[in-house]
RNA sequence: CGGGGCGUAGCGUAGUGGCUAGCGCGCCUGCUUUGGGAGCAGGAGACCGGGAGUUCGAAUCUCCCCGCCCCGACCA
């Protein structure tokens, strides 16, 4: 039993200042989590316990699954991290530290190498294999810029799993049985969520799927076709189009273009010189990139632009890539900004990429390469040609779904939890083999499945929270009824005390308000901000020998007699 | 790291050069009240983010630093 008058709950009135999204504010004011610093957060009572029922079903799933629990520390030396190379690669997100020695450490901001480093020093069997293990550990990153509370933090719990089979067909198989633990996890966890496909990027991996939660104050957004469920992270987006069946044009030709280094004005002066009514998606928009140092051009249509995290998920190899400034212009000369055109890239030393939606035969208003004066007529495939088609341009509402071709809309999400195949990247680093049939090593292949944990508890609260407080589901909540001692006299807080341990005795947890001097009033507000399902009430009616009893998702209220009221309680919440 | 904003009591805030830094919530004491964030009276609680400067005088002006929030970049 949780009683309130001994509670470390201190309930606040106002929204936090620095608190924007609904979870953080709520979390907050309903006393679950108190801001150490940025990113940095405490658990109280009530959020420590909605924490652990939270990583409590996630324990259940993953062991019912047959995965098994270790616990790796968080303060790690830096050689294993030396040998992935990722001591260098992970930057400045890593927490780092010395001892008082002078060595370096590191707070572990994922824990691929430990897993594999302790497979490798217990197992050395294919006949050991399949294996999947999993820790529920605390994380550290260094975040450029914590937000949203509890969502994004640089101190975070996450629960990852790791297998390990001596094939592809066997990772394929741990990958499927996380896949559907997850499910199933997320489920009773009571979330929403789209399983969507995403790129594994810098990871390593091939097969990568991302467990969204929707939900508007999300950071991720994906695409969604509501008649087929295709999902994907805009950066798996796939252009559908249709090849070229228009007419041939003109050959290209070169008019005067004074001051138009927009699309916009490009626009309006070419519907002013010829008279037409085309279009900004008439026009091809050459945009620049610095690609690991070497200038790149991407094409699209003048009505979109270009989403750089599409351009890098699908341009293989290249590891830094940024949009052109200044002085990358001042260092080509030939490139004349806002007057670019693909006609001359080969002449001008610039590699060209096309989104697919330039399709061959098509034909485009563009730069001419030299200032105030643009082409018309240019074709791809006659005019100019490209290195190759990557998916460049924005996605928006109403692209058409791959599967289907039905406009797809664009929603936004929490990511929960991300499951994808690692291959052989850690294994291989590490050094991680195991004999086969042949009695030849054979380096180990493996899968990489993360839920945040402490994100969960968040994303639950975004998308159960109304107007008044939180709203948990009954799995989750901190307890399982809420009981209000609404009064003064004795007798109320005497029968209620009865109650209380009835309902502890029947098995229940009770969070009991048995504060004398707060209000009924109070009380009350208390009880819907902190978001218990079930409110029981012990007050006026008691006189007549009634408790009240109100679902807190609904609102709904009915009274039962006192006779009964246990058993009606039971009943009601089973 | 770029852009914007903010730092005054546990929380929310007022205070743009002048007396003892004000108010609401919360907290403590007493009385009253008692089913929708009660009333009255009395109280405790603030190195005004830090440092340096300008000034007779700085929460207030200047500079530097630190912290925090939002947008972007980046990221599970």
């Amino acid at each position: 039993m949780l009683r309130m008058s001994t509670l470390l709950l201190r309930t606040l009135r106002d929204d936090p200042a620095d608190a924007e999204v609904a979870s953080h504010r709520l979390l907050v004011r309903a006393g679950y989590v108190r801001r150490v610093a940025a990113g940095i957060y405490s658990w109280l009572p009530l959020g420590y316990r909605t924490y652990r029922k939270i990583e409590n079903i996630i324990r259940e799933e993953m062991d019912y699954a047959g995965f098994q629990e270790v616990h790796f520390p968080s303060l790690l030396p830096r050689e294993p991290y030396e040998e992935t190379n990722r001591w260098s690669e992970y930057g400045p997100d890593l927490f780092r530290l010395k001892d008082r020695r002078g060595s370096d450490y590191l707070l572990g901001p994922t824990h691929e190498e430990m897993f594999t480093l302790m497979v490798k020093g217990e197992f050395s069997s294919y006949k050991d294999l399949p294996l999947s293990i999993y820790q529920i550990q605390t994380k550290f990153r260094d975040e450029p810029r914590p937000r949203s509370g509890i969502i994004r933090g640089r101190e975070f719990v996450m629960k990852d799993s790791y297998s390990f089979d001596i094939d592809d067909a066997g990772l394929e198989a741990s990958y499927q049985r996380h896949r559907e633990a997850y499910i199933k996890t997320f489920n009773r966890l009571g979330l929403k969520f789209n399983i969507v496909s995403a790129m594994s990027g810098a990871m390593g991996g091939s097969k990568s799927e991302e467990f969204l939660a929707p939900c508007p104050t999300g950071e991720d957004t994906y695409v969604l076709c509501e008649k087929c469920g295709f999902a994907a992270n805009v950066e798996a987006m796939v252009t559908k189009v249709a090849p070229y069946v228009g007419e041939v044009a003109p050959t290209f030709e070169v008019f005067d273009s004074p001051n138009t280094p927009t699309i916009d004005s490009l626009v309006e002066l070419v519907n002013a010189k010829f008279g037409g009514s085309i279009t900004a998606a008439d026009t091809l928009k050459n945009v620049l990139l610095m690609a690991d140092g070497a200038a790149i051009a991407i094409l699209v249509p003048g009505d979109r632009e270009v989403d750089l995290k599409r351009v890098a998920a699908n341009l293989p190899g290249v590891q830094d890539l940024r949009l052109f400034e200044d002085e990358d212009f001042a260092k080509y000369p030939a490139l004349v900004k806002g007057y670019m055109g693909p006609q001359d890239a080969q002449a001008l030393g610039v590699k060209v990429y096309a989104d697919p939606r330039i399709t061959l035969g098509s034909h485009w208003i563009t730069g001419a390469n030299q200032k105030d004066k643009h082409s018309r007529f240019v074709t791809h495939g006659r005019d100019f040609s490209v290195t190759a088609f990557v998916e460049a341009a924005e996605v928006k509402a109403g692209d058409l779904c791959p599967q289907c071709e039905t406009p797809v809309v664009i929603d936004r999400a929490i990511e929960i939890g991300h499951i994808f195949q690692l291959g052989r990247k850690y294994a291989q680093a590490l050094g991680l083999t195991v004999l086969d049939h042949n009695g030849k090593a054979q380096v180990v292949t493996m899968g990489s499945y993360g839920i945040g944990v402490s994100r969960a508890v968040a994303a639950i609260a975004e998308q159960t929270y109304d107007e008044i407080g939180l709203n948990w589901p009954p799995e989750i909540a901190p307890a399982d009824v809420h009981l209000v001692a609404a009064g003064k006299d004795d007798a109320i807080f005497d029968y209620a005390t009865k109650l209380a341990l009835e309902l502890e005795t029947a098995g229940l947890t009770v969070l009991f308000d048995d504060r004398r001097e707060a209000s009924a009033g109070v009380k009350f507000k208390d009880a819907e901000l902190i978001g218990v399902p079930y409110i029981v009430i012990v007050g006026k009616s008691l006189a007549e020998g009634r408790i009240e009893f109100r679902v807190r998702s609904v609102g709904s209220k009915v009274e039962f007699g006192i006779e009964s009221a246990v058993s009606e309680i039971l009943n009601a919440i089973r």
